[in-house]
DNA sequence: TTGAAAGCGTTACCAC
DNA sequence: GTGGTAACGCTTTCAA
């Protein structure tokens, strides 16, 4: 393996100059094309790679589009974030994708790198931030869109859902099939956001329909899933039952939740109801089905890609702000 | 937003080349303390950002590791990531994500798109390649390590399991609870390899065993997870119980067999086992719980952190094959 | 239809 | 301890 195959070997090889090379390897028309042809036959005979990277630098567009999300290892966020490499992907650009872990704090630093990269564009998730986040990001002219979420004050773009009006669902369907003793299954309080605006969300609508005060079920810190569903109620036991409705922070932690309780014999929902959020596959083919909130990871991910594509066509001026909504998915667990 | 701050405008700020500023932005010891906190100081004045994208082209370092995934909307492949992500992020590389989507001709266009990046290295998901796909490769001085998997002929490191091996796990325990009649449920014949050679793990396997013919249910093309194995099942109706037991390709299709299977009024495992693959979460915590086999999709991407960082000290100069092997978990549904 | 020159922001290498 | 020079591979711009 000698020194790497660039466009002036090819342009040798071919006896022309690089620049007609890169012409032809770009398709330019002005290139003749018998020329074209045999300067893309060389180039593969030479084992050419084209190099991004000083493509980049030479025209200051680096085909980055960064994104952040909590963690990839969920299959909402999972879903969103294909739904952007397809789209982008097919606009040619390529994803930069950095987790915070669920901890705002991570965000910043996250961001700081991605930044280095010259992206093209930055997606958040979530609209929660520090302020040196914002300031890092506003500094810089650079198109932002914050996801999955509806920001008082935003940054920039918006794509997203009211969490509290999400929840407020959930309680309102739970209120009408007649249960008032709820209690919100979720991790506990700490860096994790969404989950603190969804626990919100519940307190404040339960409060609006003068119910008790919502118990809190700590399932343990942020990421919670299936297996802290289940460990949290079959440490409660039976007692549970106490409540009417389990209220919980996803569909994952919902599974959890109903399989424990159906262990210890509870029956759901006439012992116990439990709603999940997030519409996951889980929810749908669980027995009893979950009753939850679906929120369209994907279709979040597609209003992403067309308004990015809307910007960089230069057809949006103003920040826009959509609102993806959600919708209660009444299953059989309430 | 006038044009970039670079590091010429913060030496001019400060007084000194910006040759100064290079190192002393990088905390060269070679700069003096005072100067070098100045520096510091002015660039984050100025707004300055340093550019990975001129780094990377002037030393020919790009700081990416590109990898690809059949998809990341799979718990499994999702914690191979993450932890390929946290182990490369502590060493300072990003990682550079493709998704085949399942599919083996799709691998090669993304490498393509790839290696203009001048990753570092080149991490695959699986062992099948195309021959265009194998030069591509072979004709870089790359890194390569191929994972989840144990190819015969690999292009490079290897650090994955022999899914034959895993499959022959789960049908040993089948024959020995004194089942005989087998149904392998996956995805419809394609271009998912790792479904194939899952399915014929089990053909082999079950030959050797001298039971009868392995039965195919084809719950869809790839991929296929809970809904396409509750709905194969719905479908098949109770007549699926004239099988002994349902292999399925993975846990979440096992979860959806479960699913409609007690639906429909079948004990698991009574009327019939249920098998899965992969070690998921659902496994566990569903009810019954879900006989399985544990791949430790974490500890595969730990050892490629490990060996790659191996590679980049110059520590590792034969190609070095690791079998993470694989675990029989025996659940409640066999 | 093709080519020459210049430069994107950084750093290796040498000089002082 | 600090600075000048050159170069990484490509494309924009202008000229032929």
């Amino acid at each position: 393996m000698g020194a790497r195959v660039t466009m002036r070997d090819v342009a040798q090889a071919v006896g022309m100059s690089p620049m007609t090379v890169s012409r032809a390897l770009r398709e330019d028309r002005t290139v003749n094309a018998k020329t074209r042809a045999r300067v893309r036959q060389v180039a593969d005979e030479l084992g050419y790679v084209y190099d991004s990277t000083a493509q980049a630098f030479r025209t200051q567009k680096s085909g980055f589009v960064a994104v952040t999300l909590p963690s990839v290892n969920n299959a909402n966020f999972a879903e969103t974030f294909r739904a952007l490499t397809n789209g982008l992907g097919a606009a040619g650009l390529q994803l930069l994708l950095g987790s915070t872990n669920y901890r705002v704090e991570r965000e910043e630093e996250l961001v700081r790198q991605l930044l280095t990269r010259n992206p093209e564009a930055l997606v958040l998730t979530g609209g929660h931030h520090t302020d040196e986040m914002r300031k890092l990001v506003q500094a810089r002219d650079l198109p932002v869109i914050e996801m999955w979420d509806l920001p008082e004050d935003p940054l920039g773009h918006v794509v997203g859902f009211s969490n509290g009006d999400a929840m407020a669902h959930i309680v309102n369907h739970l209120v009408a099939t007649g249960r008032r003793k709820l209690a919100f299954v979720g991790a506990s309080e700490g860096a994790d956001m969404r989950g603190a605006v969804r626990r919100a969300g519940v307190v404040a609508s339960a409060r609006a329909h003068g119910l008790p005060e919502v118990a809190m079920i700590d399932a343990g810190p942020a990421p919670v899933s299936m297996r802290h569903g289940a460990a949290v109620i079959e440490a409660i036991g039976r007692n549970v039952a106490q409540y009417d409705a389990l209220v919980c922070v996803s569909d994952p932690v919902a599974f959890g939740c109903l399989s424990a309780a159906q262990r210890m014999g509870l029956r759901v929902p006439d012992d116990l109801a439990i709603t999940g959020f997030g519409h996951f596959e889980v929810a749908k083919v669980s027995n009893p089905q979950i009753t939850t909130v679906n929120v369209q990871a994907d279709d979040i991910g597609r209003q992403v890609v067309d308004l990015l594509q809307g910007i960089f066509d230069g057809e949006v001026s103003e920040p826009v702000r959509v609102d993806v909504g959600s919708a209660l998915v009444v299953g059989e667990t309430s």
